[in-house]
Order: structure tokens, then sequence, then C-alpha cells
DNA sequence: TTGAAAGCGCTACCAT
DNA sequence: ATGGTAGCGCTTTCAA
């Protein structure tokens, strides 16, 4: 049996509910007092007893997310900052590897006050749903019953061509995957699209390549593809951390040296884009600062059921290393 | 509010408790009462409230699972397979990606009942921890002061040479990864090192690579290694599911037909080996069986407190597909 | 500023 | 076979 704040209350000498009060740093108690029973409870290894205050206090302060079926580095991380993030929080996260249905079963037993799921899976059936909900992914409709947090991709897109088109680049490539419905593929390749006809690039057909997959190996094999016809790009634009990771090992075999041949910078804003062979210029949104606004909404959006789900289009950053040079006109 | 056990009693017209009892199908109330009551509660769809439930009987039934670090295919699958498993019972399993010491404050703070891991990182701090403990990992030791399942990665490599001895081969190479301390990639290189003696393989130097990761490409470089050299073997071991991938790649790449040229026999049974370019035949404790051992062996710890920490060694299994050939001696 | 007490939803025991 | 009720540990009035 682990101990109580009415164990709290006898060594104390107080009545249990000051106890409560105090270790909920209620102003309602005498500072001495608290500070008195807090010592006292940490001494004593007080842990409050979760069902308990579940049960009184409506809120379970607790948050579900569902773990996204695709494998991947990037979306690895993405989970794990927003755990880190909230953990920083009152509130606790618990995660889900179960199919969308069965996911949103467990949490309603476990009565979550939010949800947090990646990309659009939430549409179907959860428009009823009651829980607070929040997605990452891709705002196609500006509407959206639910908050949903951007990364912009389309954005990035551009602001990479625009730094590749200020260093002097004009032969730009972008290889990516485009072969699913997957939105947020689609949206970094529509954005590339856009951004070259802005800058006026002549994007020859086959500086696009589709890697129908998002598996290093298939930027590897994209980047060989790539190379393989010329006019060489002077510049490539990855879809993807694992993608470009692919790339690099592709251009290397090929002795192509990065940048001093080719210019590479790539999608998704890890750290980890530091620690591939060639640490890779890289844009995107910081993971941590996803992370940080997909918690702060959340809790937001559960804290103030009436404030309006808001569609969230965050700013890429554009992180510099030594994957692209300069290059005369 | 969502509805509870006396909004079913008042529509019943029964007392709360006989609706208590009813719902957790006790013996003791008249079967008609009892389908009445549970007909009503489907119908208005209650749901039993998880912590008042929880704070009246101290079980939590709740088990935690450490998400490993480490990003792998099949440790996903075994994730999600030890969830599908813990769902048939009447347990729940929550998840967590922190560290191991935040892992454990959390699971605290949920007073989960027990706690499965993946490997050693147990072994620290946790010899004082007083929740029932469950590690899948390799049971260097034979005394463990908690349960191990154990995947007899030694035992299948030998299965596997054994197979291939008996198809004729006698040229066979091991890829894996033995750059690491961990256990499991050893107990692998060992187990091949020892059935290869046993059956006076004459295990030429240059057949045993070491792919210094567990990646793809790891796989896929030491494939185009290995053949490098002459002789080529007959039948090369695959250490894991990702290095097999890439080995397939590497000896595709190079003309070399599977299984006319050169067979391939890969570690981890799991499914997705039957999707792979070319569908591999593999050796391994199924991941189901390996998740229905690791969640029943879990909640007998839970349930039988005196019950023995056990390390229980799995029996690999052999599933064939068409990736290995006879050889003419 | 502190204490007493109600009650969250449920299980389990005792009474009927 | 069913009902009444105590109490799990806590928060939150309300009273002192």
């Amino acid at each position: 049996m682990s101990i109580t704040i009415k164990d709290i209350a006898q060594i104390a000498g107080v009545s249990y509910s000051t106890v409560s009060k105090a270790l909920n740093n209620s102003p309602l108690v005498k500072k001495d007092t608290k500070d008195k029973i807090i010592a006292i409870a940490k001494e004593m290894g007080y842990e409050p007893n979760f069902a308990a205050q579940r049960l009184v206090s409506k809120r379970t302060k607790l948050v579900g997310l569902i773990w996204p079926t695709i494998e991947r580095v990037v979306l690895a991380t993405l989970v794990t900052k927003i755990s880190d993030e909230i953990r920083k929080t009152p509130y606790s996260m618990i995660l889900s590897v179960d199919p969308i249905e069965a996911s949103l079963e467990t949490f309603r037993k476990f009565q979550v006050d939010g949800i947090i799921l990646f990309e659009e899976e939430g549409d179907r059936m959860i428009e009823t749903h009651p829980i607070p909900l929040l997605s990452y992914g891709v705002s196609g409709k500006t509407f959206s019953p639910f908050p949903i947090i951007d990364a912009n991709h389309g954005q990035a897109m551009h602001d990479a061509i625009q730094y590749l088109y200020e260093l002097g680049h004009r032969k730009i490539a972008y290889i990516g995957d485009i072969s699913s419905k997957d939105p947020m593929q689609l949206a970094k390749y529509n954005g590339f699209i856009q951004a070259a006809k802005k800058y006026k690039l002549a994007v020859d057909p086959h500086y696009l390549v589709n890697t129908e997959g998002l598996d290093w190996y298939n930027g590897y094999s994209a980047a060989k593809k790539l190379i393989s016809h010329s006019p060489l790009p002077t510049a490539v634009v990855g879809g993807s951390y694992d993608i470009s990771s692919g790339i690099i090992r592709g251009l290397k075999e090929n002795q192509l040296d990065i940048p001093k041949d080719i210019s590479i910078i790539s999608y998704d804003n890890i750290p980890q884009m530091a620690n591939l062979e060639i640490p890779l210029t890289a844009i995107g949104v910081p993971v941590d600062q996803l992370a940080k606004e997909i918690v702060h909404t959340m809790i937001q959006q559960i804290e103030e059921q009436d404030s309006e789900p808001t569609v969230k289009k965050l700013q890429p950053l554009l992180h510099e290393r030594a994957s692209c040079t300069s290059v005369k006109a």
C-alpha cells in the first residue's frame, strides 16, 4: 500500500484536506504549512493516486497519440519530441500502435482529454467524436472541424528553391515520392513545381524523379537515375530525410562531390541531418517547434472548449550546413 | 457526463450493486436480470469508468511497455503484435517512448501492474523495482531477477545451417552486424560460428561479413563486399530482415539469381519476409509466438506473485519460401 | 487559514 | 437473488 495524503496529514498534524490544498499549491494555505507539508510529502516519497485524482476531477490530463503506421525516422523523432514536450506540462501522453478505430476505443476507455493524430485519418469517423482532436498534416481544405498543424510543405519548397536560386542555381532537380496519395508528399512536389515556375526555372522532365517510396534505397536509385541523363542539375532537392541520405550515397558512388559538383538540400528539419555522411542543409519546420506547436495547441483546445479549431500553418526554417554552394551563372 | 451504473440501475429497476455484479458476470445474479442489464448497458453505450474501477480494485490492469530506441521494422512489428495480444486480455497496454528512467517514472504514476522492456536495460536500477518486469532479450546469465523471453538466436542459426547443410551447401556465408555489443547480434554470430564448426564447414574469413549496422544499406554493401571475393559461397545467412533485404538488392545488382546462383536464408521470422522482392526463407521464433509468450508470461508474473521468474528460451521455426535451393555436392 | 464532509463511480461485503 | 452500504484517495465546497 503506497502512502496517501492521510498519512501525510497525520505526520504533519493537519487535516488531509489541508494537505490536498498544499500539494496543489492552493493560495488558501499558509506558506509555512505548505512548505512543511510539501517537505514531508517529498520525504515520504508520496505519489498522488492517479485514479483517485481522475475520478474526482473529471479531467484525466491525458492525451492520446495514435502512432503513425509508417515507420520513419522523422516521425519517430516527432513523437519523441511531442512526448518530451508533454512531459513539461501537467499532462501525460499515452501512445497507441493500434489501428485508428481500436486506438479510439482505447482512448475512450482511458477517457483521454485529447487525441493527436497524424494526417487525414481523422477526417472520417471522427467528426462526431466528442474528444478534442488535433491533427498534424496538410490542411487541404481551409476549414476543418478540428485544428490542424500544417508544416507548410509548399512554402518550404519555395524557400529551398529561392535559396538555391540566390546561390545561382538554375538547374534544380527534385527527388521525392509522388507515387502515393500522401498529401504531404504531394504538397512538397506541388510546392516545388510552383516555385520553379515562379523563378522561371526550366524544369527538364528528368529533373523530377519519382522515388516511388520513402526508403533510403528509393532515394539512392532515384539519384542514380537522375545522373544517368545529362545535363546534370547543379542542385537537387531531396524530399525527405531518408530519401536524401540515399541520394548522398548514390551521388558519392558516382564520384560526384557534394557540394562541389552538385548541391543538395533536403526536406525535414531534424537534427539528424547533421549526422549523415555529409551534413545536409535542410528546410522545414524544426521538429522541436512542430512538437511544441502540436502540444500547445492540443492543450489549448482542451482547456478552452470554445476556442475555434484553427488551421495553423507553420513557418519553415532553412538550416544551412555545408551541402550547398554557389554557382556562377 | 457519461453514463454510470446508477443510470443503468434506474432504468433496469434494480440496485446499482446488482448492475455492478451483472456487468462483471457474477454468478450471484439471475440470468434473466443479468441479460436485461447487459442489454440496457449496451444500448445506453455504457463504458465503465476506468479511474473508479482502478481506485477500488488495487490492480490497474495496465502493462507498460518501453519502446525500444532502435528503429527496426521487426521491433515495430513485435510491439504491434504485443499490443494485439494484450487487447485480447483484460489488460491494457501503455507505451512510453521516453528513456528508461522517465518511462519508469510515468509507469509508476500510472501504477501499471507490469512492465515489459527490451533487452538488458532492465538490469541496472530495476533490481529494486517492485513492479513485475519482463524482458525480451538474450539470457546471458541463467539466473535473472525477472523473467526473460529469449528468442534463442543461437539455436536459430544452428537450424539455419542444418537446413542449408542438408540441402547440400558447404560454403555458407554470414552477413550480420557484430560491431556493437548488442547481445542479440552477438548471439546470432556466435551461433553461426558454433554451428559451422559442428557441421565442419570451412568458413573462409571473407564469408563472415560484418555489416557494422542494421540498415538496409549495410546489408547491401556487405553483400557487394562478399561477392567481390571468390569463391562465392553457395548460400548466405542474413542477420536480420533489413540486412537481408539489402543483400537481395546487392546480389541482384550483380546479376546473381536467388536461389539459382546463391541461396539465402534470413533471421527474423516475420510475415513481411514474404513481401520482399524475393520472398525469403526465414528462421526465428515467429513474431506472433514471441508476442504471445511475452504477454502470457507477463500476466502470469503479475497474477501469481510467487511464480519463479523463469528464463524462457523459445524454439525458432524455419519458414520455407523460395530463396533456398539444393546444391549438388 | 484550517478542518469537516460530501461525493466522484465503482467493487465487495453483509444483510435481506 | 438482490439491495444496502462502506470505502478506495482525492478535490472541493462550506463551515469554523
